[in-house]
DNA sequence: ATCCAAACGGGGTGGCACCCCGTTTCGAGC
DNA sequence: GCTCGAAACGGGGTGCCACCCCGTTTGGAT
């Protein structure tokens, strides 16, 4: 939310009272809930609301901004882990279980990644990149991950295990399995 | 379409009608097609369309159906191949990439396994697992695949980056990177 | 206190999934 | 080839939705 600076104190509340209806309405139903029930809940015309997000993504990235960051800051505190290869695994994990169990954020992450949207220096996947790039830094430098692996394909792999699965302990099996490999590794 | 004997002519010409324009509106609109539209190109009534096919997934499963069979038809030819593994990890490119192609397939596999539906043995993912199956117990056998991966896990993840993807080379991409772990292998 | 731009929201539009029920059509039995 | 009941059809209705228009209200700077 940069330059809510701007924004008129009536404009500024009915924000935050769509947001707070928001979170609520997807936490019961899902990415896909009805915008006009978020708007009655929230106690504004739906006018105000797409005033306010213009499309379904906006909103949902205002819901999910909180969760997002604190994945951002688990990722800061991993960044001096002792083993660089397991942070990184921890925190892909993290991501997918969160993503898998807020229904609609892996949904939410993928979209902005592909949509002809320029993904603003706020957005949830731009957040996440910028966080998980030091992680595999190090891992890359500590010879944990092929140097060709990207931060996007991470975050790729992750939100489509999100996507698939929506269920916390499977999703972390499965990144798990595409970190491993399939192979009988050496470990 | 077991059971096809009882329908009558009129019946069975406008389910083959419905059929023709869902994989025509699929291809150009996705999953998501409005089913209105649908019924409206194959010259029939919604509700003739509801009757043949009680839900989306129901039309997108035989939209699919095809496609479905020859990936089927592919695992059988490489069942024999001399690499087990490698047959395993090329019939998965080739799953994933037809996932993302034929856009919602992936989706329609996704919701036919999660869905409180039985999976009867002509659906997407029954036809699939049972396919694949073979492939990854020869790669067991060869050593080539971890004894607790399952195939269930294996079509997850490629259904996964599917979902995720949509696009054929990325997908590829994405499935061998889970195949082979994101540590520097020892090939 | 004034004033106007910013914000609001009721209500309209068009589209959708899904269903009801009067009408048409098939095809089995004669 | 006719009859007739069952099977299938489809126009139109219902309720929900996203999204927008535009007359009205309100904040806050002056």
């Amino acid at each position: 939310m940069p330059g809510t600076r701007s924004l008129r104190s009536d404009a500024r509340r009915n924000y935050d009272l769509i947001v707070a209806a928001a979170v609520a309405e997807v936490a019961r139903s899902g990415a896909e809930a009805s915008l006009e029930k978020i708007a009655r809940d929230a106690g504004v015309g739906s006018a105000t609301l797409h005033r306010h997000f213009p499309s379904r993504q906006a909103l949902l990235e205002a819901v999910f901004h909180d969760r997002v960051e604190g994945l951002c800051a688990q990722a800061r505190e991993l960044t001096g882990a002792a083993d660089p290869g397991r942070a990184l695994a921890d925190w892909l994990r993290a991501v997918a279980v969160h993503g898998a169990t807020a229904r609609g954020l892996a949904a939410s992450l993928l979209a902005s990644g592909r949509d002809p949207s320029p993904p603003s220096s706020s957005s949830c996947e731009f957040m996440l990149h910028d966080a998980g790039s030091m992680l595999l830094r190090r891992a890359r430098d500590a010879g944990a991950a092929r140097p060709e692996v990207s931060m996007d394909d991470l975050l790729t792999m992750v939100n489509a295990v999100s996507l698939a699965t929506e269920d916390g302990p499977y999703a972390a099996r499965l990144v798990t399995l595409a970190i491993e490999g399939i192979h009988p590794g050496p470990a």
